[in-house]
RNA sequence: CUGCCCGUAGCUCAACUGGAUAGAGCACCAGCCUUCUAAGCUGGGGGUUACAGGUUCGAUUCCUGUCGGGCAGGCCA
């Protein structure tokens, strides 16, 4: 099934039918549009405009043409020719009963799609180096990719989910510093402490377990302290292994999960970096000057060539990168989505030209990058910036405890990624309408409470006579309906979770307006029976339209 | 100085990737408040889409320039 409008799709099957006989071969894209303007009818097509300049008539004569051949359909009541040459379609009442009983067929399958079978795409995202707790920046990150990764997931794609690290740089040293400082009783601010170190709390924590020779396990790693403050490797295993648990710990919290782990430092071990150097120097794009190697990236785009290999014999970070890159080419991800911060934009031609350079293959354009900016959090009016677990920031623990996971989910998801955010801690705790994950998940606690004071089984709805569902507010709820499947495609194929959101907020709005302007359960058996079932459509949107935002819908609040 | 992103109601944001009269929510104003769940409901005012050009039947959307904001510009990641 394609993820399409469930009634779009049967429009443009009538009009491709009549532009066969009107416009034979002419090339028409049928995209069917909802018109703002409720007296502009359910949908319209601009076909006819479309087709003036090519076939040099007049858009109105010709959507006269398109009228006269277009085959009849128990969906239309009416069309008409407006504007410029516009053709409007008013739908009959049951064109749009009909999406009810295929909405309650469907369930958890309804905006669902295969578009994407058959296909692997890759999503990296967190990707936090083990030297703290996520802040809440990551915490957008791990909204926005989860969301991505069940968008694929539901238009048919297989889709793996990866954290990249690197558990052996610089900053993994001054890691090893920190503790070891810590664990000889040293403290921020005393003479001997490390000029760049690590100040937060944490650290003293790690130092302590480590002196007690603890053991550490997390998803992808395990380690037991040697217990010596002298043993510098063992502070350092110990230190990573150590936060890549707490990390754990704050996805865990945000009901995360990754399906695998990349080291940095495997890219050296397995002699990939290596590989990928050779290949950037065979294809001639590298050039030796102040006794370092450069790559040509400016035959790519990018600003200036860059340093691959510095004077002292080590890579800089993105030639790693790029090698890591090839390694997800060669994995079979034809499709690979890196969701980072904006500070970062500054790689993505660089990357992007050492694939090309290496001359492997490989796609223009890969991988897809998403950017973020900045969040922000305020509470009790204020901004919040200092967290006792980090030390310098807000932690995404911290948030997901003063609200909720729910909550934090979907206030980072609700705005567009490249625009700042500002997270109200108390708009997050509101239990009223201003508050936007209330308002929503309230709309399915109403639905399942009518359903429990019915009391009847949703299934003997099945056939239900929908011919009551006459209400301005009911037809505008089965609109709304109608536009989930194409707004979870759109999400998905913009990268734009925030979209499903809005959707979200909009058909709960729509359904909250008729639950204050009609009672359900009312005495009139087809009429109840009627609104239930489209109440049970509603209930679906919005179950499934959470599900894959990572957000629970409770049946009680 | 250069590159990328952004600029829409007083505020926070949408706008089906080029469609018809640019939409919601806060805030403001006016009424209502006996209900399957209650922390409210209904309606209203509010705009030169930063500015100036261009492309065409048609532009918030695409192109050029200007102004303003964010982020980058290291042999750091």
């Amino acid at each position: 099934m394609p993820n399409t409008h469930p009634l779009k799709d049967q429009i443009a099957l009538l009009i491709g039918e009549a532009l066969e006989t009107v416009a034979p071969g002419a090339p028409v894209s049928l995209d069917i549009e909802r018109p703002k303007n409720p007296a502009h009818g359910d949908f319209s097509s601009n076909a006819a405009m479309q087709l003036a300049r090519p076939l040099k008539k007049n858009p109105r004569e010709l959507a006269q043409r398109i009228l006269t051949e277009l085959p009849a359909s128990p969906l239309i009541a009416r069309t008409e020719i407006a504007g410029a040459g516009f053709i409007n379609f008013h739908l009959t009442p049951a064109a749009w009963h009909g999406v009810v009983p295929q909405i309650r067929a469907a369930g958890g399958a309804y905006g669902r799609g295969n578009a994407g079978a058959g296909h692997k795409v890759l999503v990296e995202f967190v990707s936090a180096n083990p030297t703290g707790p996520l802040h809440v920046g990551h915490g957008r990150q791990a909204a926005l990719g989860d969301a991505i990764c069940n968008l694929y997931a539901a238009q048919g794609w297989e889709v793996c989910r990866e954290f990249y690290y690197n558990d052996a740089g610089v900053q993994i040293a001054t890691l090893a510093a920190s503790v070891q400082a810590r664990a000889k009783g040293l403290q921020p601010g005393d003479a001997d402490w490390p000029e760049a170190a690590y100040n937060g709390d944490y650290i003293a924590d790690i130092a302590a377990d480590f002196l007690a020779g603890k053991s550490v396990r997390s998803d992808d790693r395990a380690f037991t302290a040697s217990g010596d403050a002298d043993d510098l490797d063992s502070i350092r295993q110990f230190a990573v292994a150590y936060l890549r648990h707490e990390q754990d710990l704050d996805l865990q919290a945000f009901a995360v999960r990754f399906d695998h782990y990349y080291l940095e430092s495997s890219l050296y071990t397995s002699g990939r970096v290596e590989a990928t150097v050779q290949k950037l120097v065979d294809a001639g794009k590298t050039y030796a000057q102040d006794g370092a190697l450069w790559l040509r990236t400016t035959d790519y785009g990018d600003d200036k060539d860059r340093v691959m290999k510095k004077s002292d014999g080590t890579y800089t970070y993105f030639v790693p990168d790029v090698a890591y890159h090839i390694a997800k080419w060669e994995r079979g991800y034809e499709r690979a989505i890196n969701i980072q911060g904006s500070d970062h934009h500054g790689t993505i031609a660089r990357v992007r030209a050492g694939l090309q350079a290496a001359g492997v293959g490989i796609a223009e354009g890969y991988p897809d990058y998403l950017l973020h900016t900045m969040v922000r959090v305020m509470r009790g009016g204020e901004e919040v910036k200092i967290s006792k677990r980090a030390g310098s920031y807000v932690t995404l623990r911290d948030l997901v405890e003063w609200t909720s996971k729910d909550a934090v989910r979907f206030f980072l998801l609700s705005r567009k990624p490249d625009t700042e955010y500002i997270f109200d801690v108390d708009l997050a705790l509101a239990k009223n309408n201003d508050n936007p994950v209330y308002y929503v998940q309230y709309a399915h606690a109403r639905i399942c409470r009518v359903f429990e004071e019915w009391g009847g089984l949703p299934a003997t709805l099945d056939g239900a006579d929908l011919a009551a569902l006459t209400a301005a507010h009911e037809l505008a709820l089965l609109r709304r309906l109608t536009e989930y499947p194409e707004t979870v495609a759109a999400a998905a194929r913009e990268l734009a979770p925030h979209l499903l959101v809005h959707y979200l907020q909009t058909l709960a709005g729509d359904f909250h307006a008729w639950y204050n302007a009609e009672k359900f359960l009312v005495d009139h058996e087809a009429t109840k029976r009627a609104r239930l079932a489209l109440a049970d459509a509603a209930r679906i949107a919005i179950v499934n339209g959470l599900a894959l935002l990572g957000v629970s819908a409770p049946e009680k609040m």
